[in-house]
DNA sequence: GTTGTTAATTTTGCATACAAAAATGGTTGC
DNA sequence: GCAACCATTTTTGTATGCAAAATTAACAAC
């Protein structure tokens, strides 16, 4: 038997084989999103690219896809930079999530399952457990899986795929906005009703909740921007 | 008067001297949207290079940039394929274009200055002399440069560019579609009732209008596809 | 004829090489 | 000292080369 073993025990699936540059661009956006390669930070080429362990074609793909979803901007013949966090910019992006979450939170009292709102109320209650902890962190975590989760009961991928590449904006802005008390636990009592109106399936109210604490979250981030302006300044 | 002129004569301004993989990018969107590569055409990556000139790498980077607009498919190790026109995928582009332009319409009624009406006002008229004439081409034409210059009223950058991506979408499948000359007029019709609107800024009845314009469309072209599918069948 | 297997071809994915442009630094003239 | 200019270096943009994977074609077994 001289098969050279074409692919009797082909343990990989086809989803386990990413490609290099699929792993870059995750590596990029996360390295971006979580502020590791702050705003305005020039994309040395051959140095990221010794960083991320390959070479400089599959991390200028990489650059290539992010700035389509405007994470990096790109400047002719002279490479590509970390897109600024402009306050401007900041509210454009909150009024155009404002309009998709909005959106979503309708589609979801019309299309969740029971057992997709159950999913909803176990991670709300977790949010909640970390939030009387103080662990900030974990908090952050469960109110992002609860608005993703709501997204993903519109039922609607187009929809999703938006939300996510917008808000991988305001999540840059996150890493640099504390949360007071007070502010905290306002937005732990805004989720109350966001949950609330989900359950009795009150789109309309929904809506409005979404919009309202978004509208709350950009103030924060306002505040934050304003806050690295003024020490940028002295 | 210093006036920074770097050479005299230097006629090539900075936006001229577009790269290379940025007119590939402009190119290959126009060969999809314009159904040149038909939905689900392979790319070959050497035929497509030496059609528009250039060599593979330019191209690949063009191929990522449009993968993340949806252009394109990339599937891992077998390269990419234009986006297919699925009838899923198709409404719910537009149940997002929906929203995208209702709110482009509520901001516009706040924001545009009356000499933006005016020039919206110019277009609708230039729409209605190609209507009038049957000169479908021409009315296309207008009719697109009438809602892009609604969405740029609305003064948000981030909304115009998430449009226009999601739109590139639509416009593809327009070229499939063909009117009848009652929907034509219906069309017309409600473009009239949409520039009245704007005219007296009544965000509401805009927002209403533009959503329901976008219905119709949509009605029209699941037909088309419904009808290629059937034709695709026998 | 169909199915399964294997060799040949093609195509993709990544790395590297090379040319053009931009950034840098140093020198000269004032 | 400093501004302008030119040479050097660095960096980007594009093309090409090469290995791995996929597709195709050919062929054998049933």
């Amino acid at each position: 038997m001289s098969n050279p073993q074409p692919s009797p025990n082909n343990v990989t699936s086809l989803a386990d084989r990413r490609l290099l540059h699929e792993t870059v661009i995750d590596q990029l956006r996360d390295l971006i999103v979580q502020g590791e390669l702050a705003p305005e930070t020039k994309l040395n080429e051959r140095v990221l690219a010794e960083r991320l362990g390959t070479s400089r074609t599959p991390l200028r793909e990489a650059i290539k896809f992010l700035a389509s979803e405007g994470l990096v901007e790109l400047l002719p013949n002279r490479g590509a930079v970390v897109a600024p966090l402009k306050p401007e910019k900041m509210k454009e992006v909150f009024v155009v999530l404002g309009a998709l979450e909005a959106l979503a939170g309708d589609l979801a009292c019309r299309n969740a399952t029971e057992a997709d709102i159950a999913d909803v109320r176990a991670l709300h209650f977790h949010m909640l457990a970390h939030h009387a902890a103080g662990e900030l962190a974990q908090y952050f975590k469960y109110n992002q899986q609860i608005h993703s989760r709501i997204m993903d009961c519109a039922g609607n991928a187009t929809l999703a795929a938006s939300y996510r590449s917008l808000n991988a904006h305001v999540k840059r802005a996150r890493y640099l906005a504390n949360l007071s008390r007070e502010r905290w636990d306002k937005a732990v009592q805004e989720h109350g009703e966001i949950l609330d109106a989900l359950t009795r399936r009150d789109g309309a109210r929904l809506q409005a909740l979404l919009r309202d604490h978004l509208a709350n979250k950009l103030v924060l981030v306002m505040e934050a921007l304003d806050k690295r302006k003024a020490e940028a300044a002295r």
